[in-house]
DNA sequence: TGACCTAGTACGTGCCGCAAACTAACTTCA
DNA sequence: TGAAGTTAGTTTGCGGCACGTACTAGGTCA
């Protein structure tokens, strides 16, 4: 049952009227499209971008980015190492820890990160304006319900693999 | 502005109000969470899922398949073949054209593509039990809106890179 | 000091995704 | 019929992402 309930396409041209679960999946899979054509336009992953933009008001070390991005510690080297190539960001040795590392961003970096934030909030924007005022309302009362429901332990990260 | 609109996190701790952006892209991220550890409890990436999910209505060639999930030919090649290793899928001549080849479920792979199904209608459908029968219906609405909205070729296939 | 803990890196593995080059089979059309 | 072009699929090479394990270096505490 279900037909659809793993979204094959993202597609609007089926007529049978969705269920609860197929609207959820599918408007996950058009967000994390137009999320990921975004980042993908400035040649960046997904990953990325969220790193980026994680660091516009941070500071982070390596561990508390890694709980942030809900990846392996180990992952991080690599992500970190990768954007550090690129000059988006920075290692700097923490002041307090010896074995600790700062990553920030670099004028490059925070200048990517800006812009693509701005470009995330015209792309999402956009596909908003479908939706009256009053249906936007409601879409932000029932997306903070259900992220209020989420059991943080079960479903309270972003997605990993 | 739109201080999480990169979730960091996709936490529910936070007590500023979501703005419209904030809500679509981190309910996506939270379904998608629950879908990538449904699949990961069966030891599947999330695309094999979808892999799978496609199979059981269907028995594809391999260039359909791209389509459906977005994918290069080449990426199918080796998804399907990884999944024929793990003896979900099978390659079969197809009878009209000698070059192409039709992919379906092996007996195994039908089983896990079932279990998979219901276990995402189980995990998704709890998370939508959250909100009231009412709610859920403005949910379905509201999807479906802007999944017609979407201009299929902007954002109308499942993430890419 | 020694025993432990913590932050981060290194290494090997595997999946995902792309692009370019290739083979084989089908189609078109003169 | 046969040459030209198209289509289905694989192969190869590359890079990003994510993991687990093992390791180093720096802190902590008794």
């Amino acid at each position: 049952m279900t037909a659809g309930h793993l979204p094959d396409e993202v597609r609007n041209d089926s007529d049978e009227p969705l269920n609860t679960v197929d609207a959820l999946v599918q408007l996950s899979f058009l967000v994390q499209g137009v999320l990921t054509r975004v980042a993908a336009a400035h040649d960046l992953s997904l990953v990325q971008v969220r790193l980026l933009g994680i660091l516009r008001d941070r500071r982070p070390g390596m561990l508390e980015l890694a709980r942030h991005l809900g990846l392996d510690k180990s992952s991080m080297t690599g992500l970190v190492t990768r954007a550090e190539k690129r000059g988006l960001v920075l290692r700097v040795p923490s002041p307090h820890d010896g074995r600790g590392v700062l990553v920030s961003l670099t004028p490059a970096g925070r200048e990517l990160a800006e812009e693509g934030g701005a470009e995330i909030d015209r792309a999402i924007g956009e596909l908003a304006q479908a939706l009256t005022a009053g249906e936007r309302a409601q879409l932000r009362a029932l997306a903070a319900k259900l992220l209020a429901a989420a059991p943080a332990g079960e479903a309270g990260r972003p997605p990993v693999r």
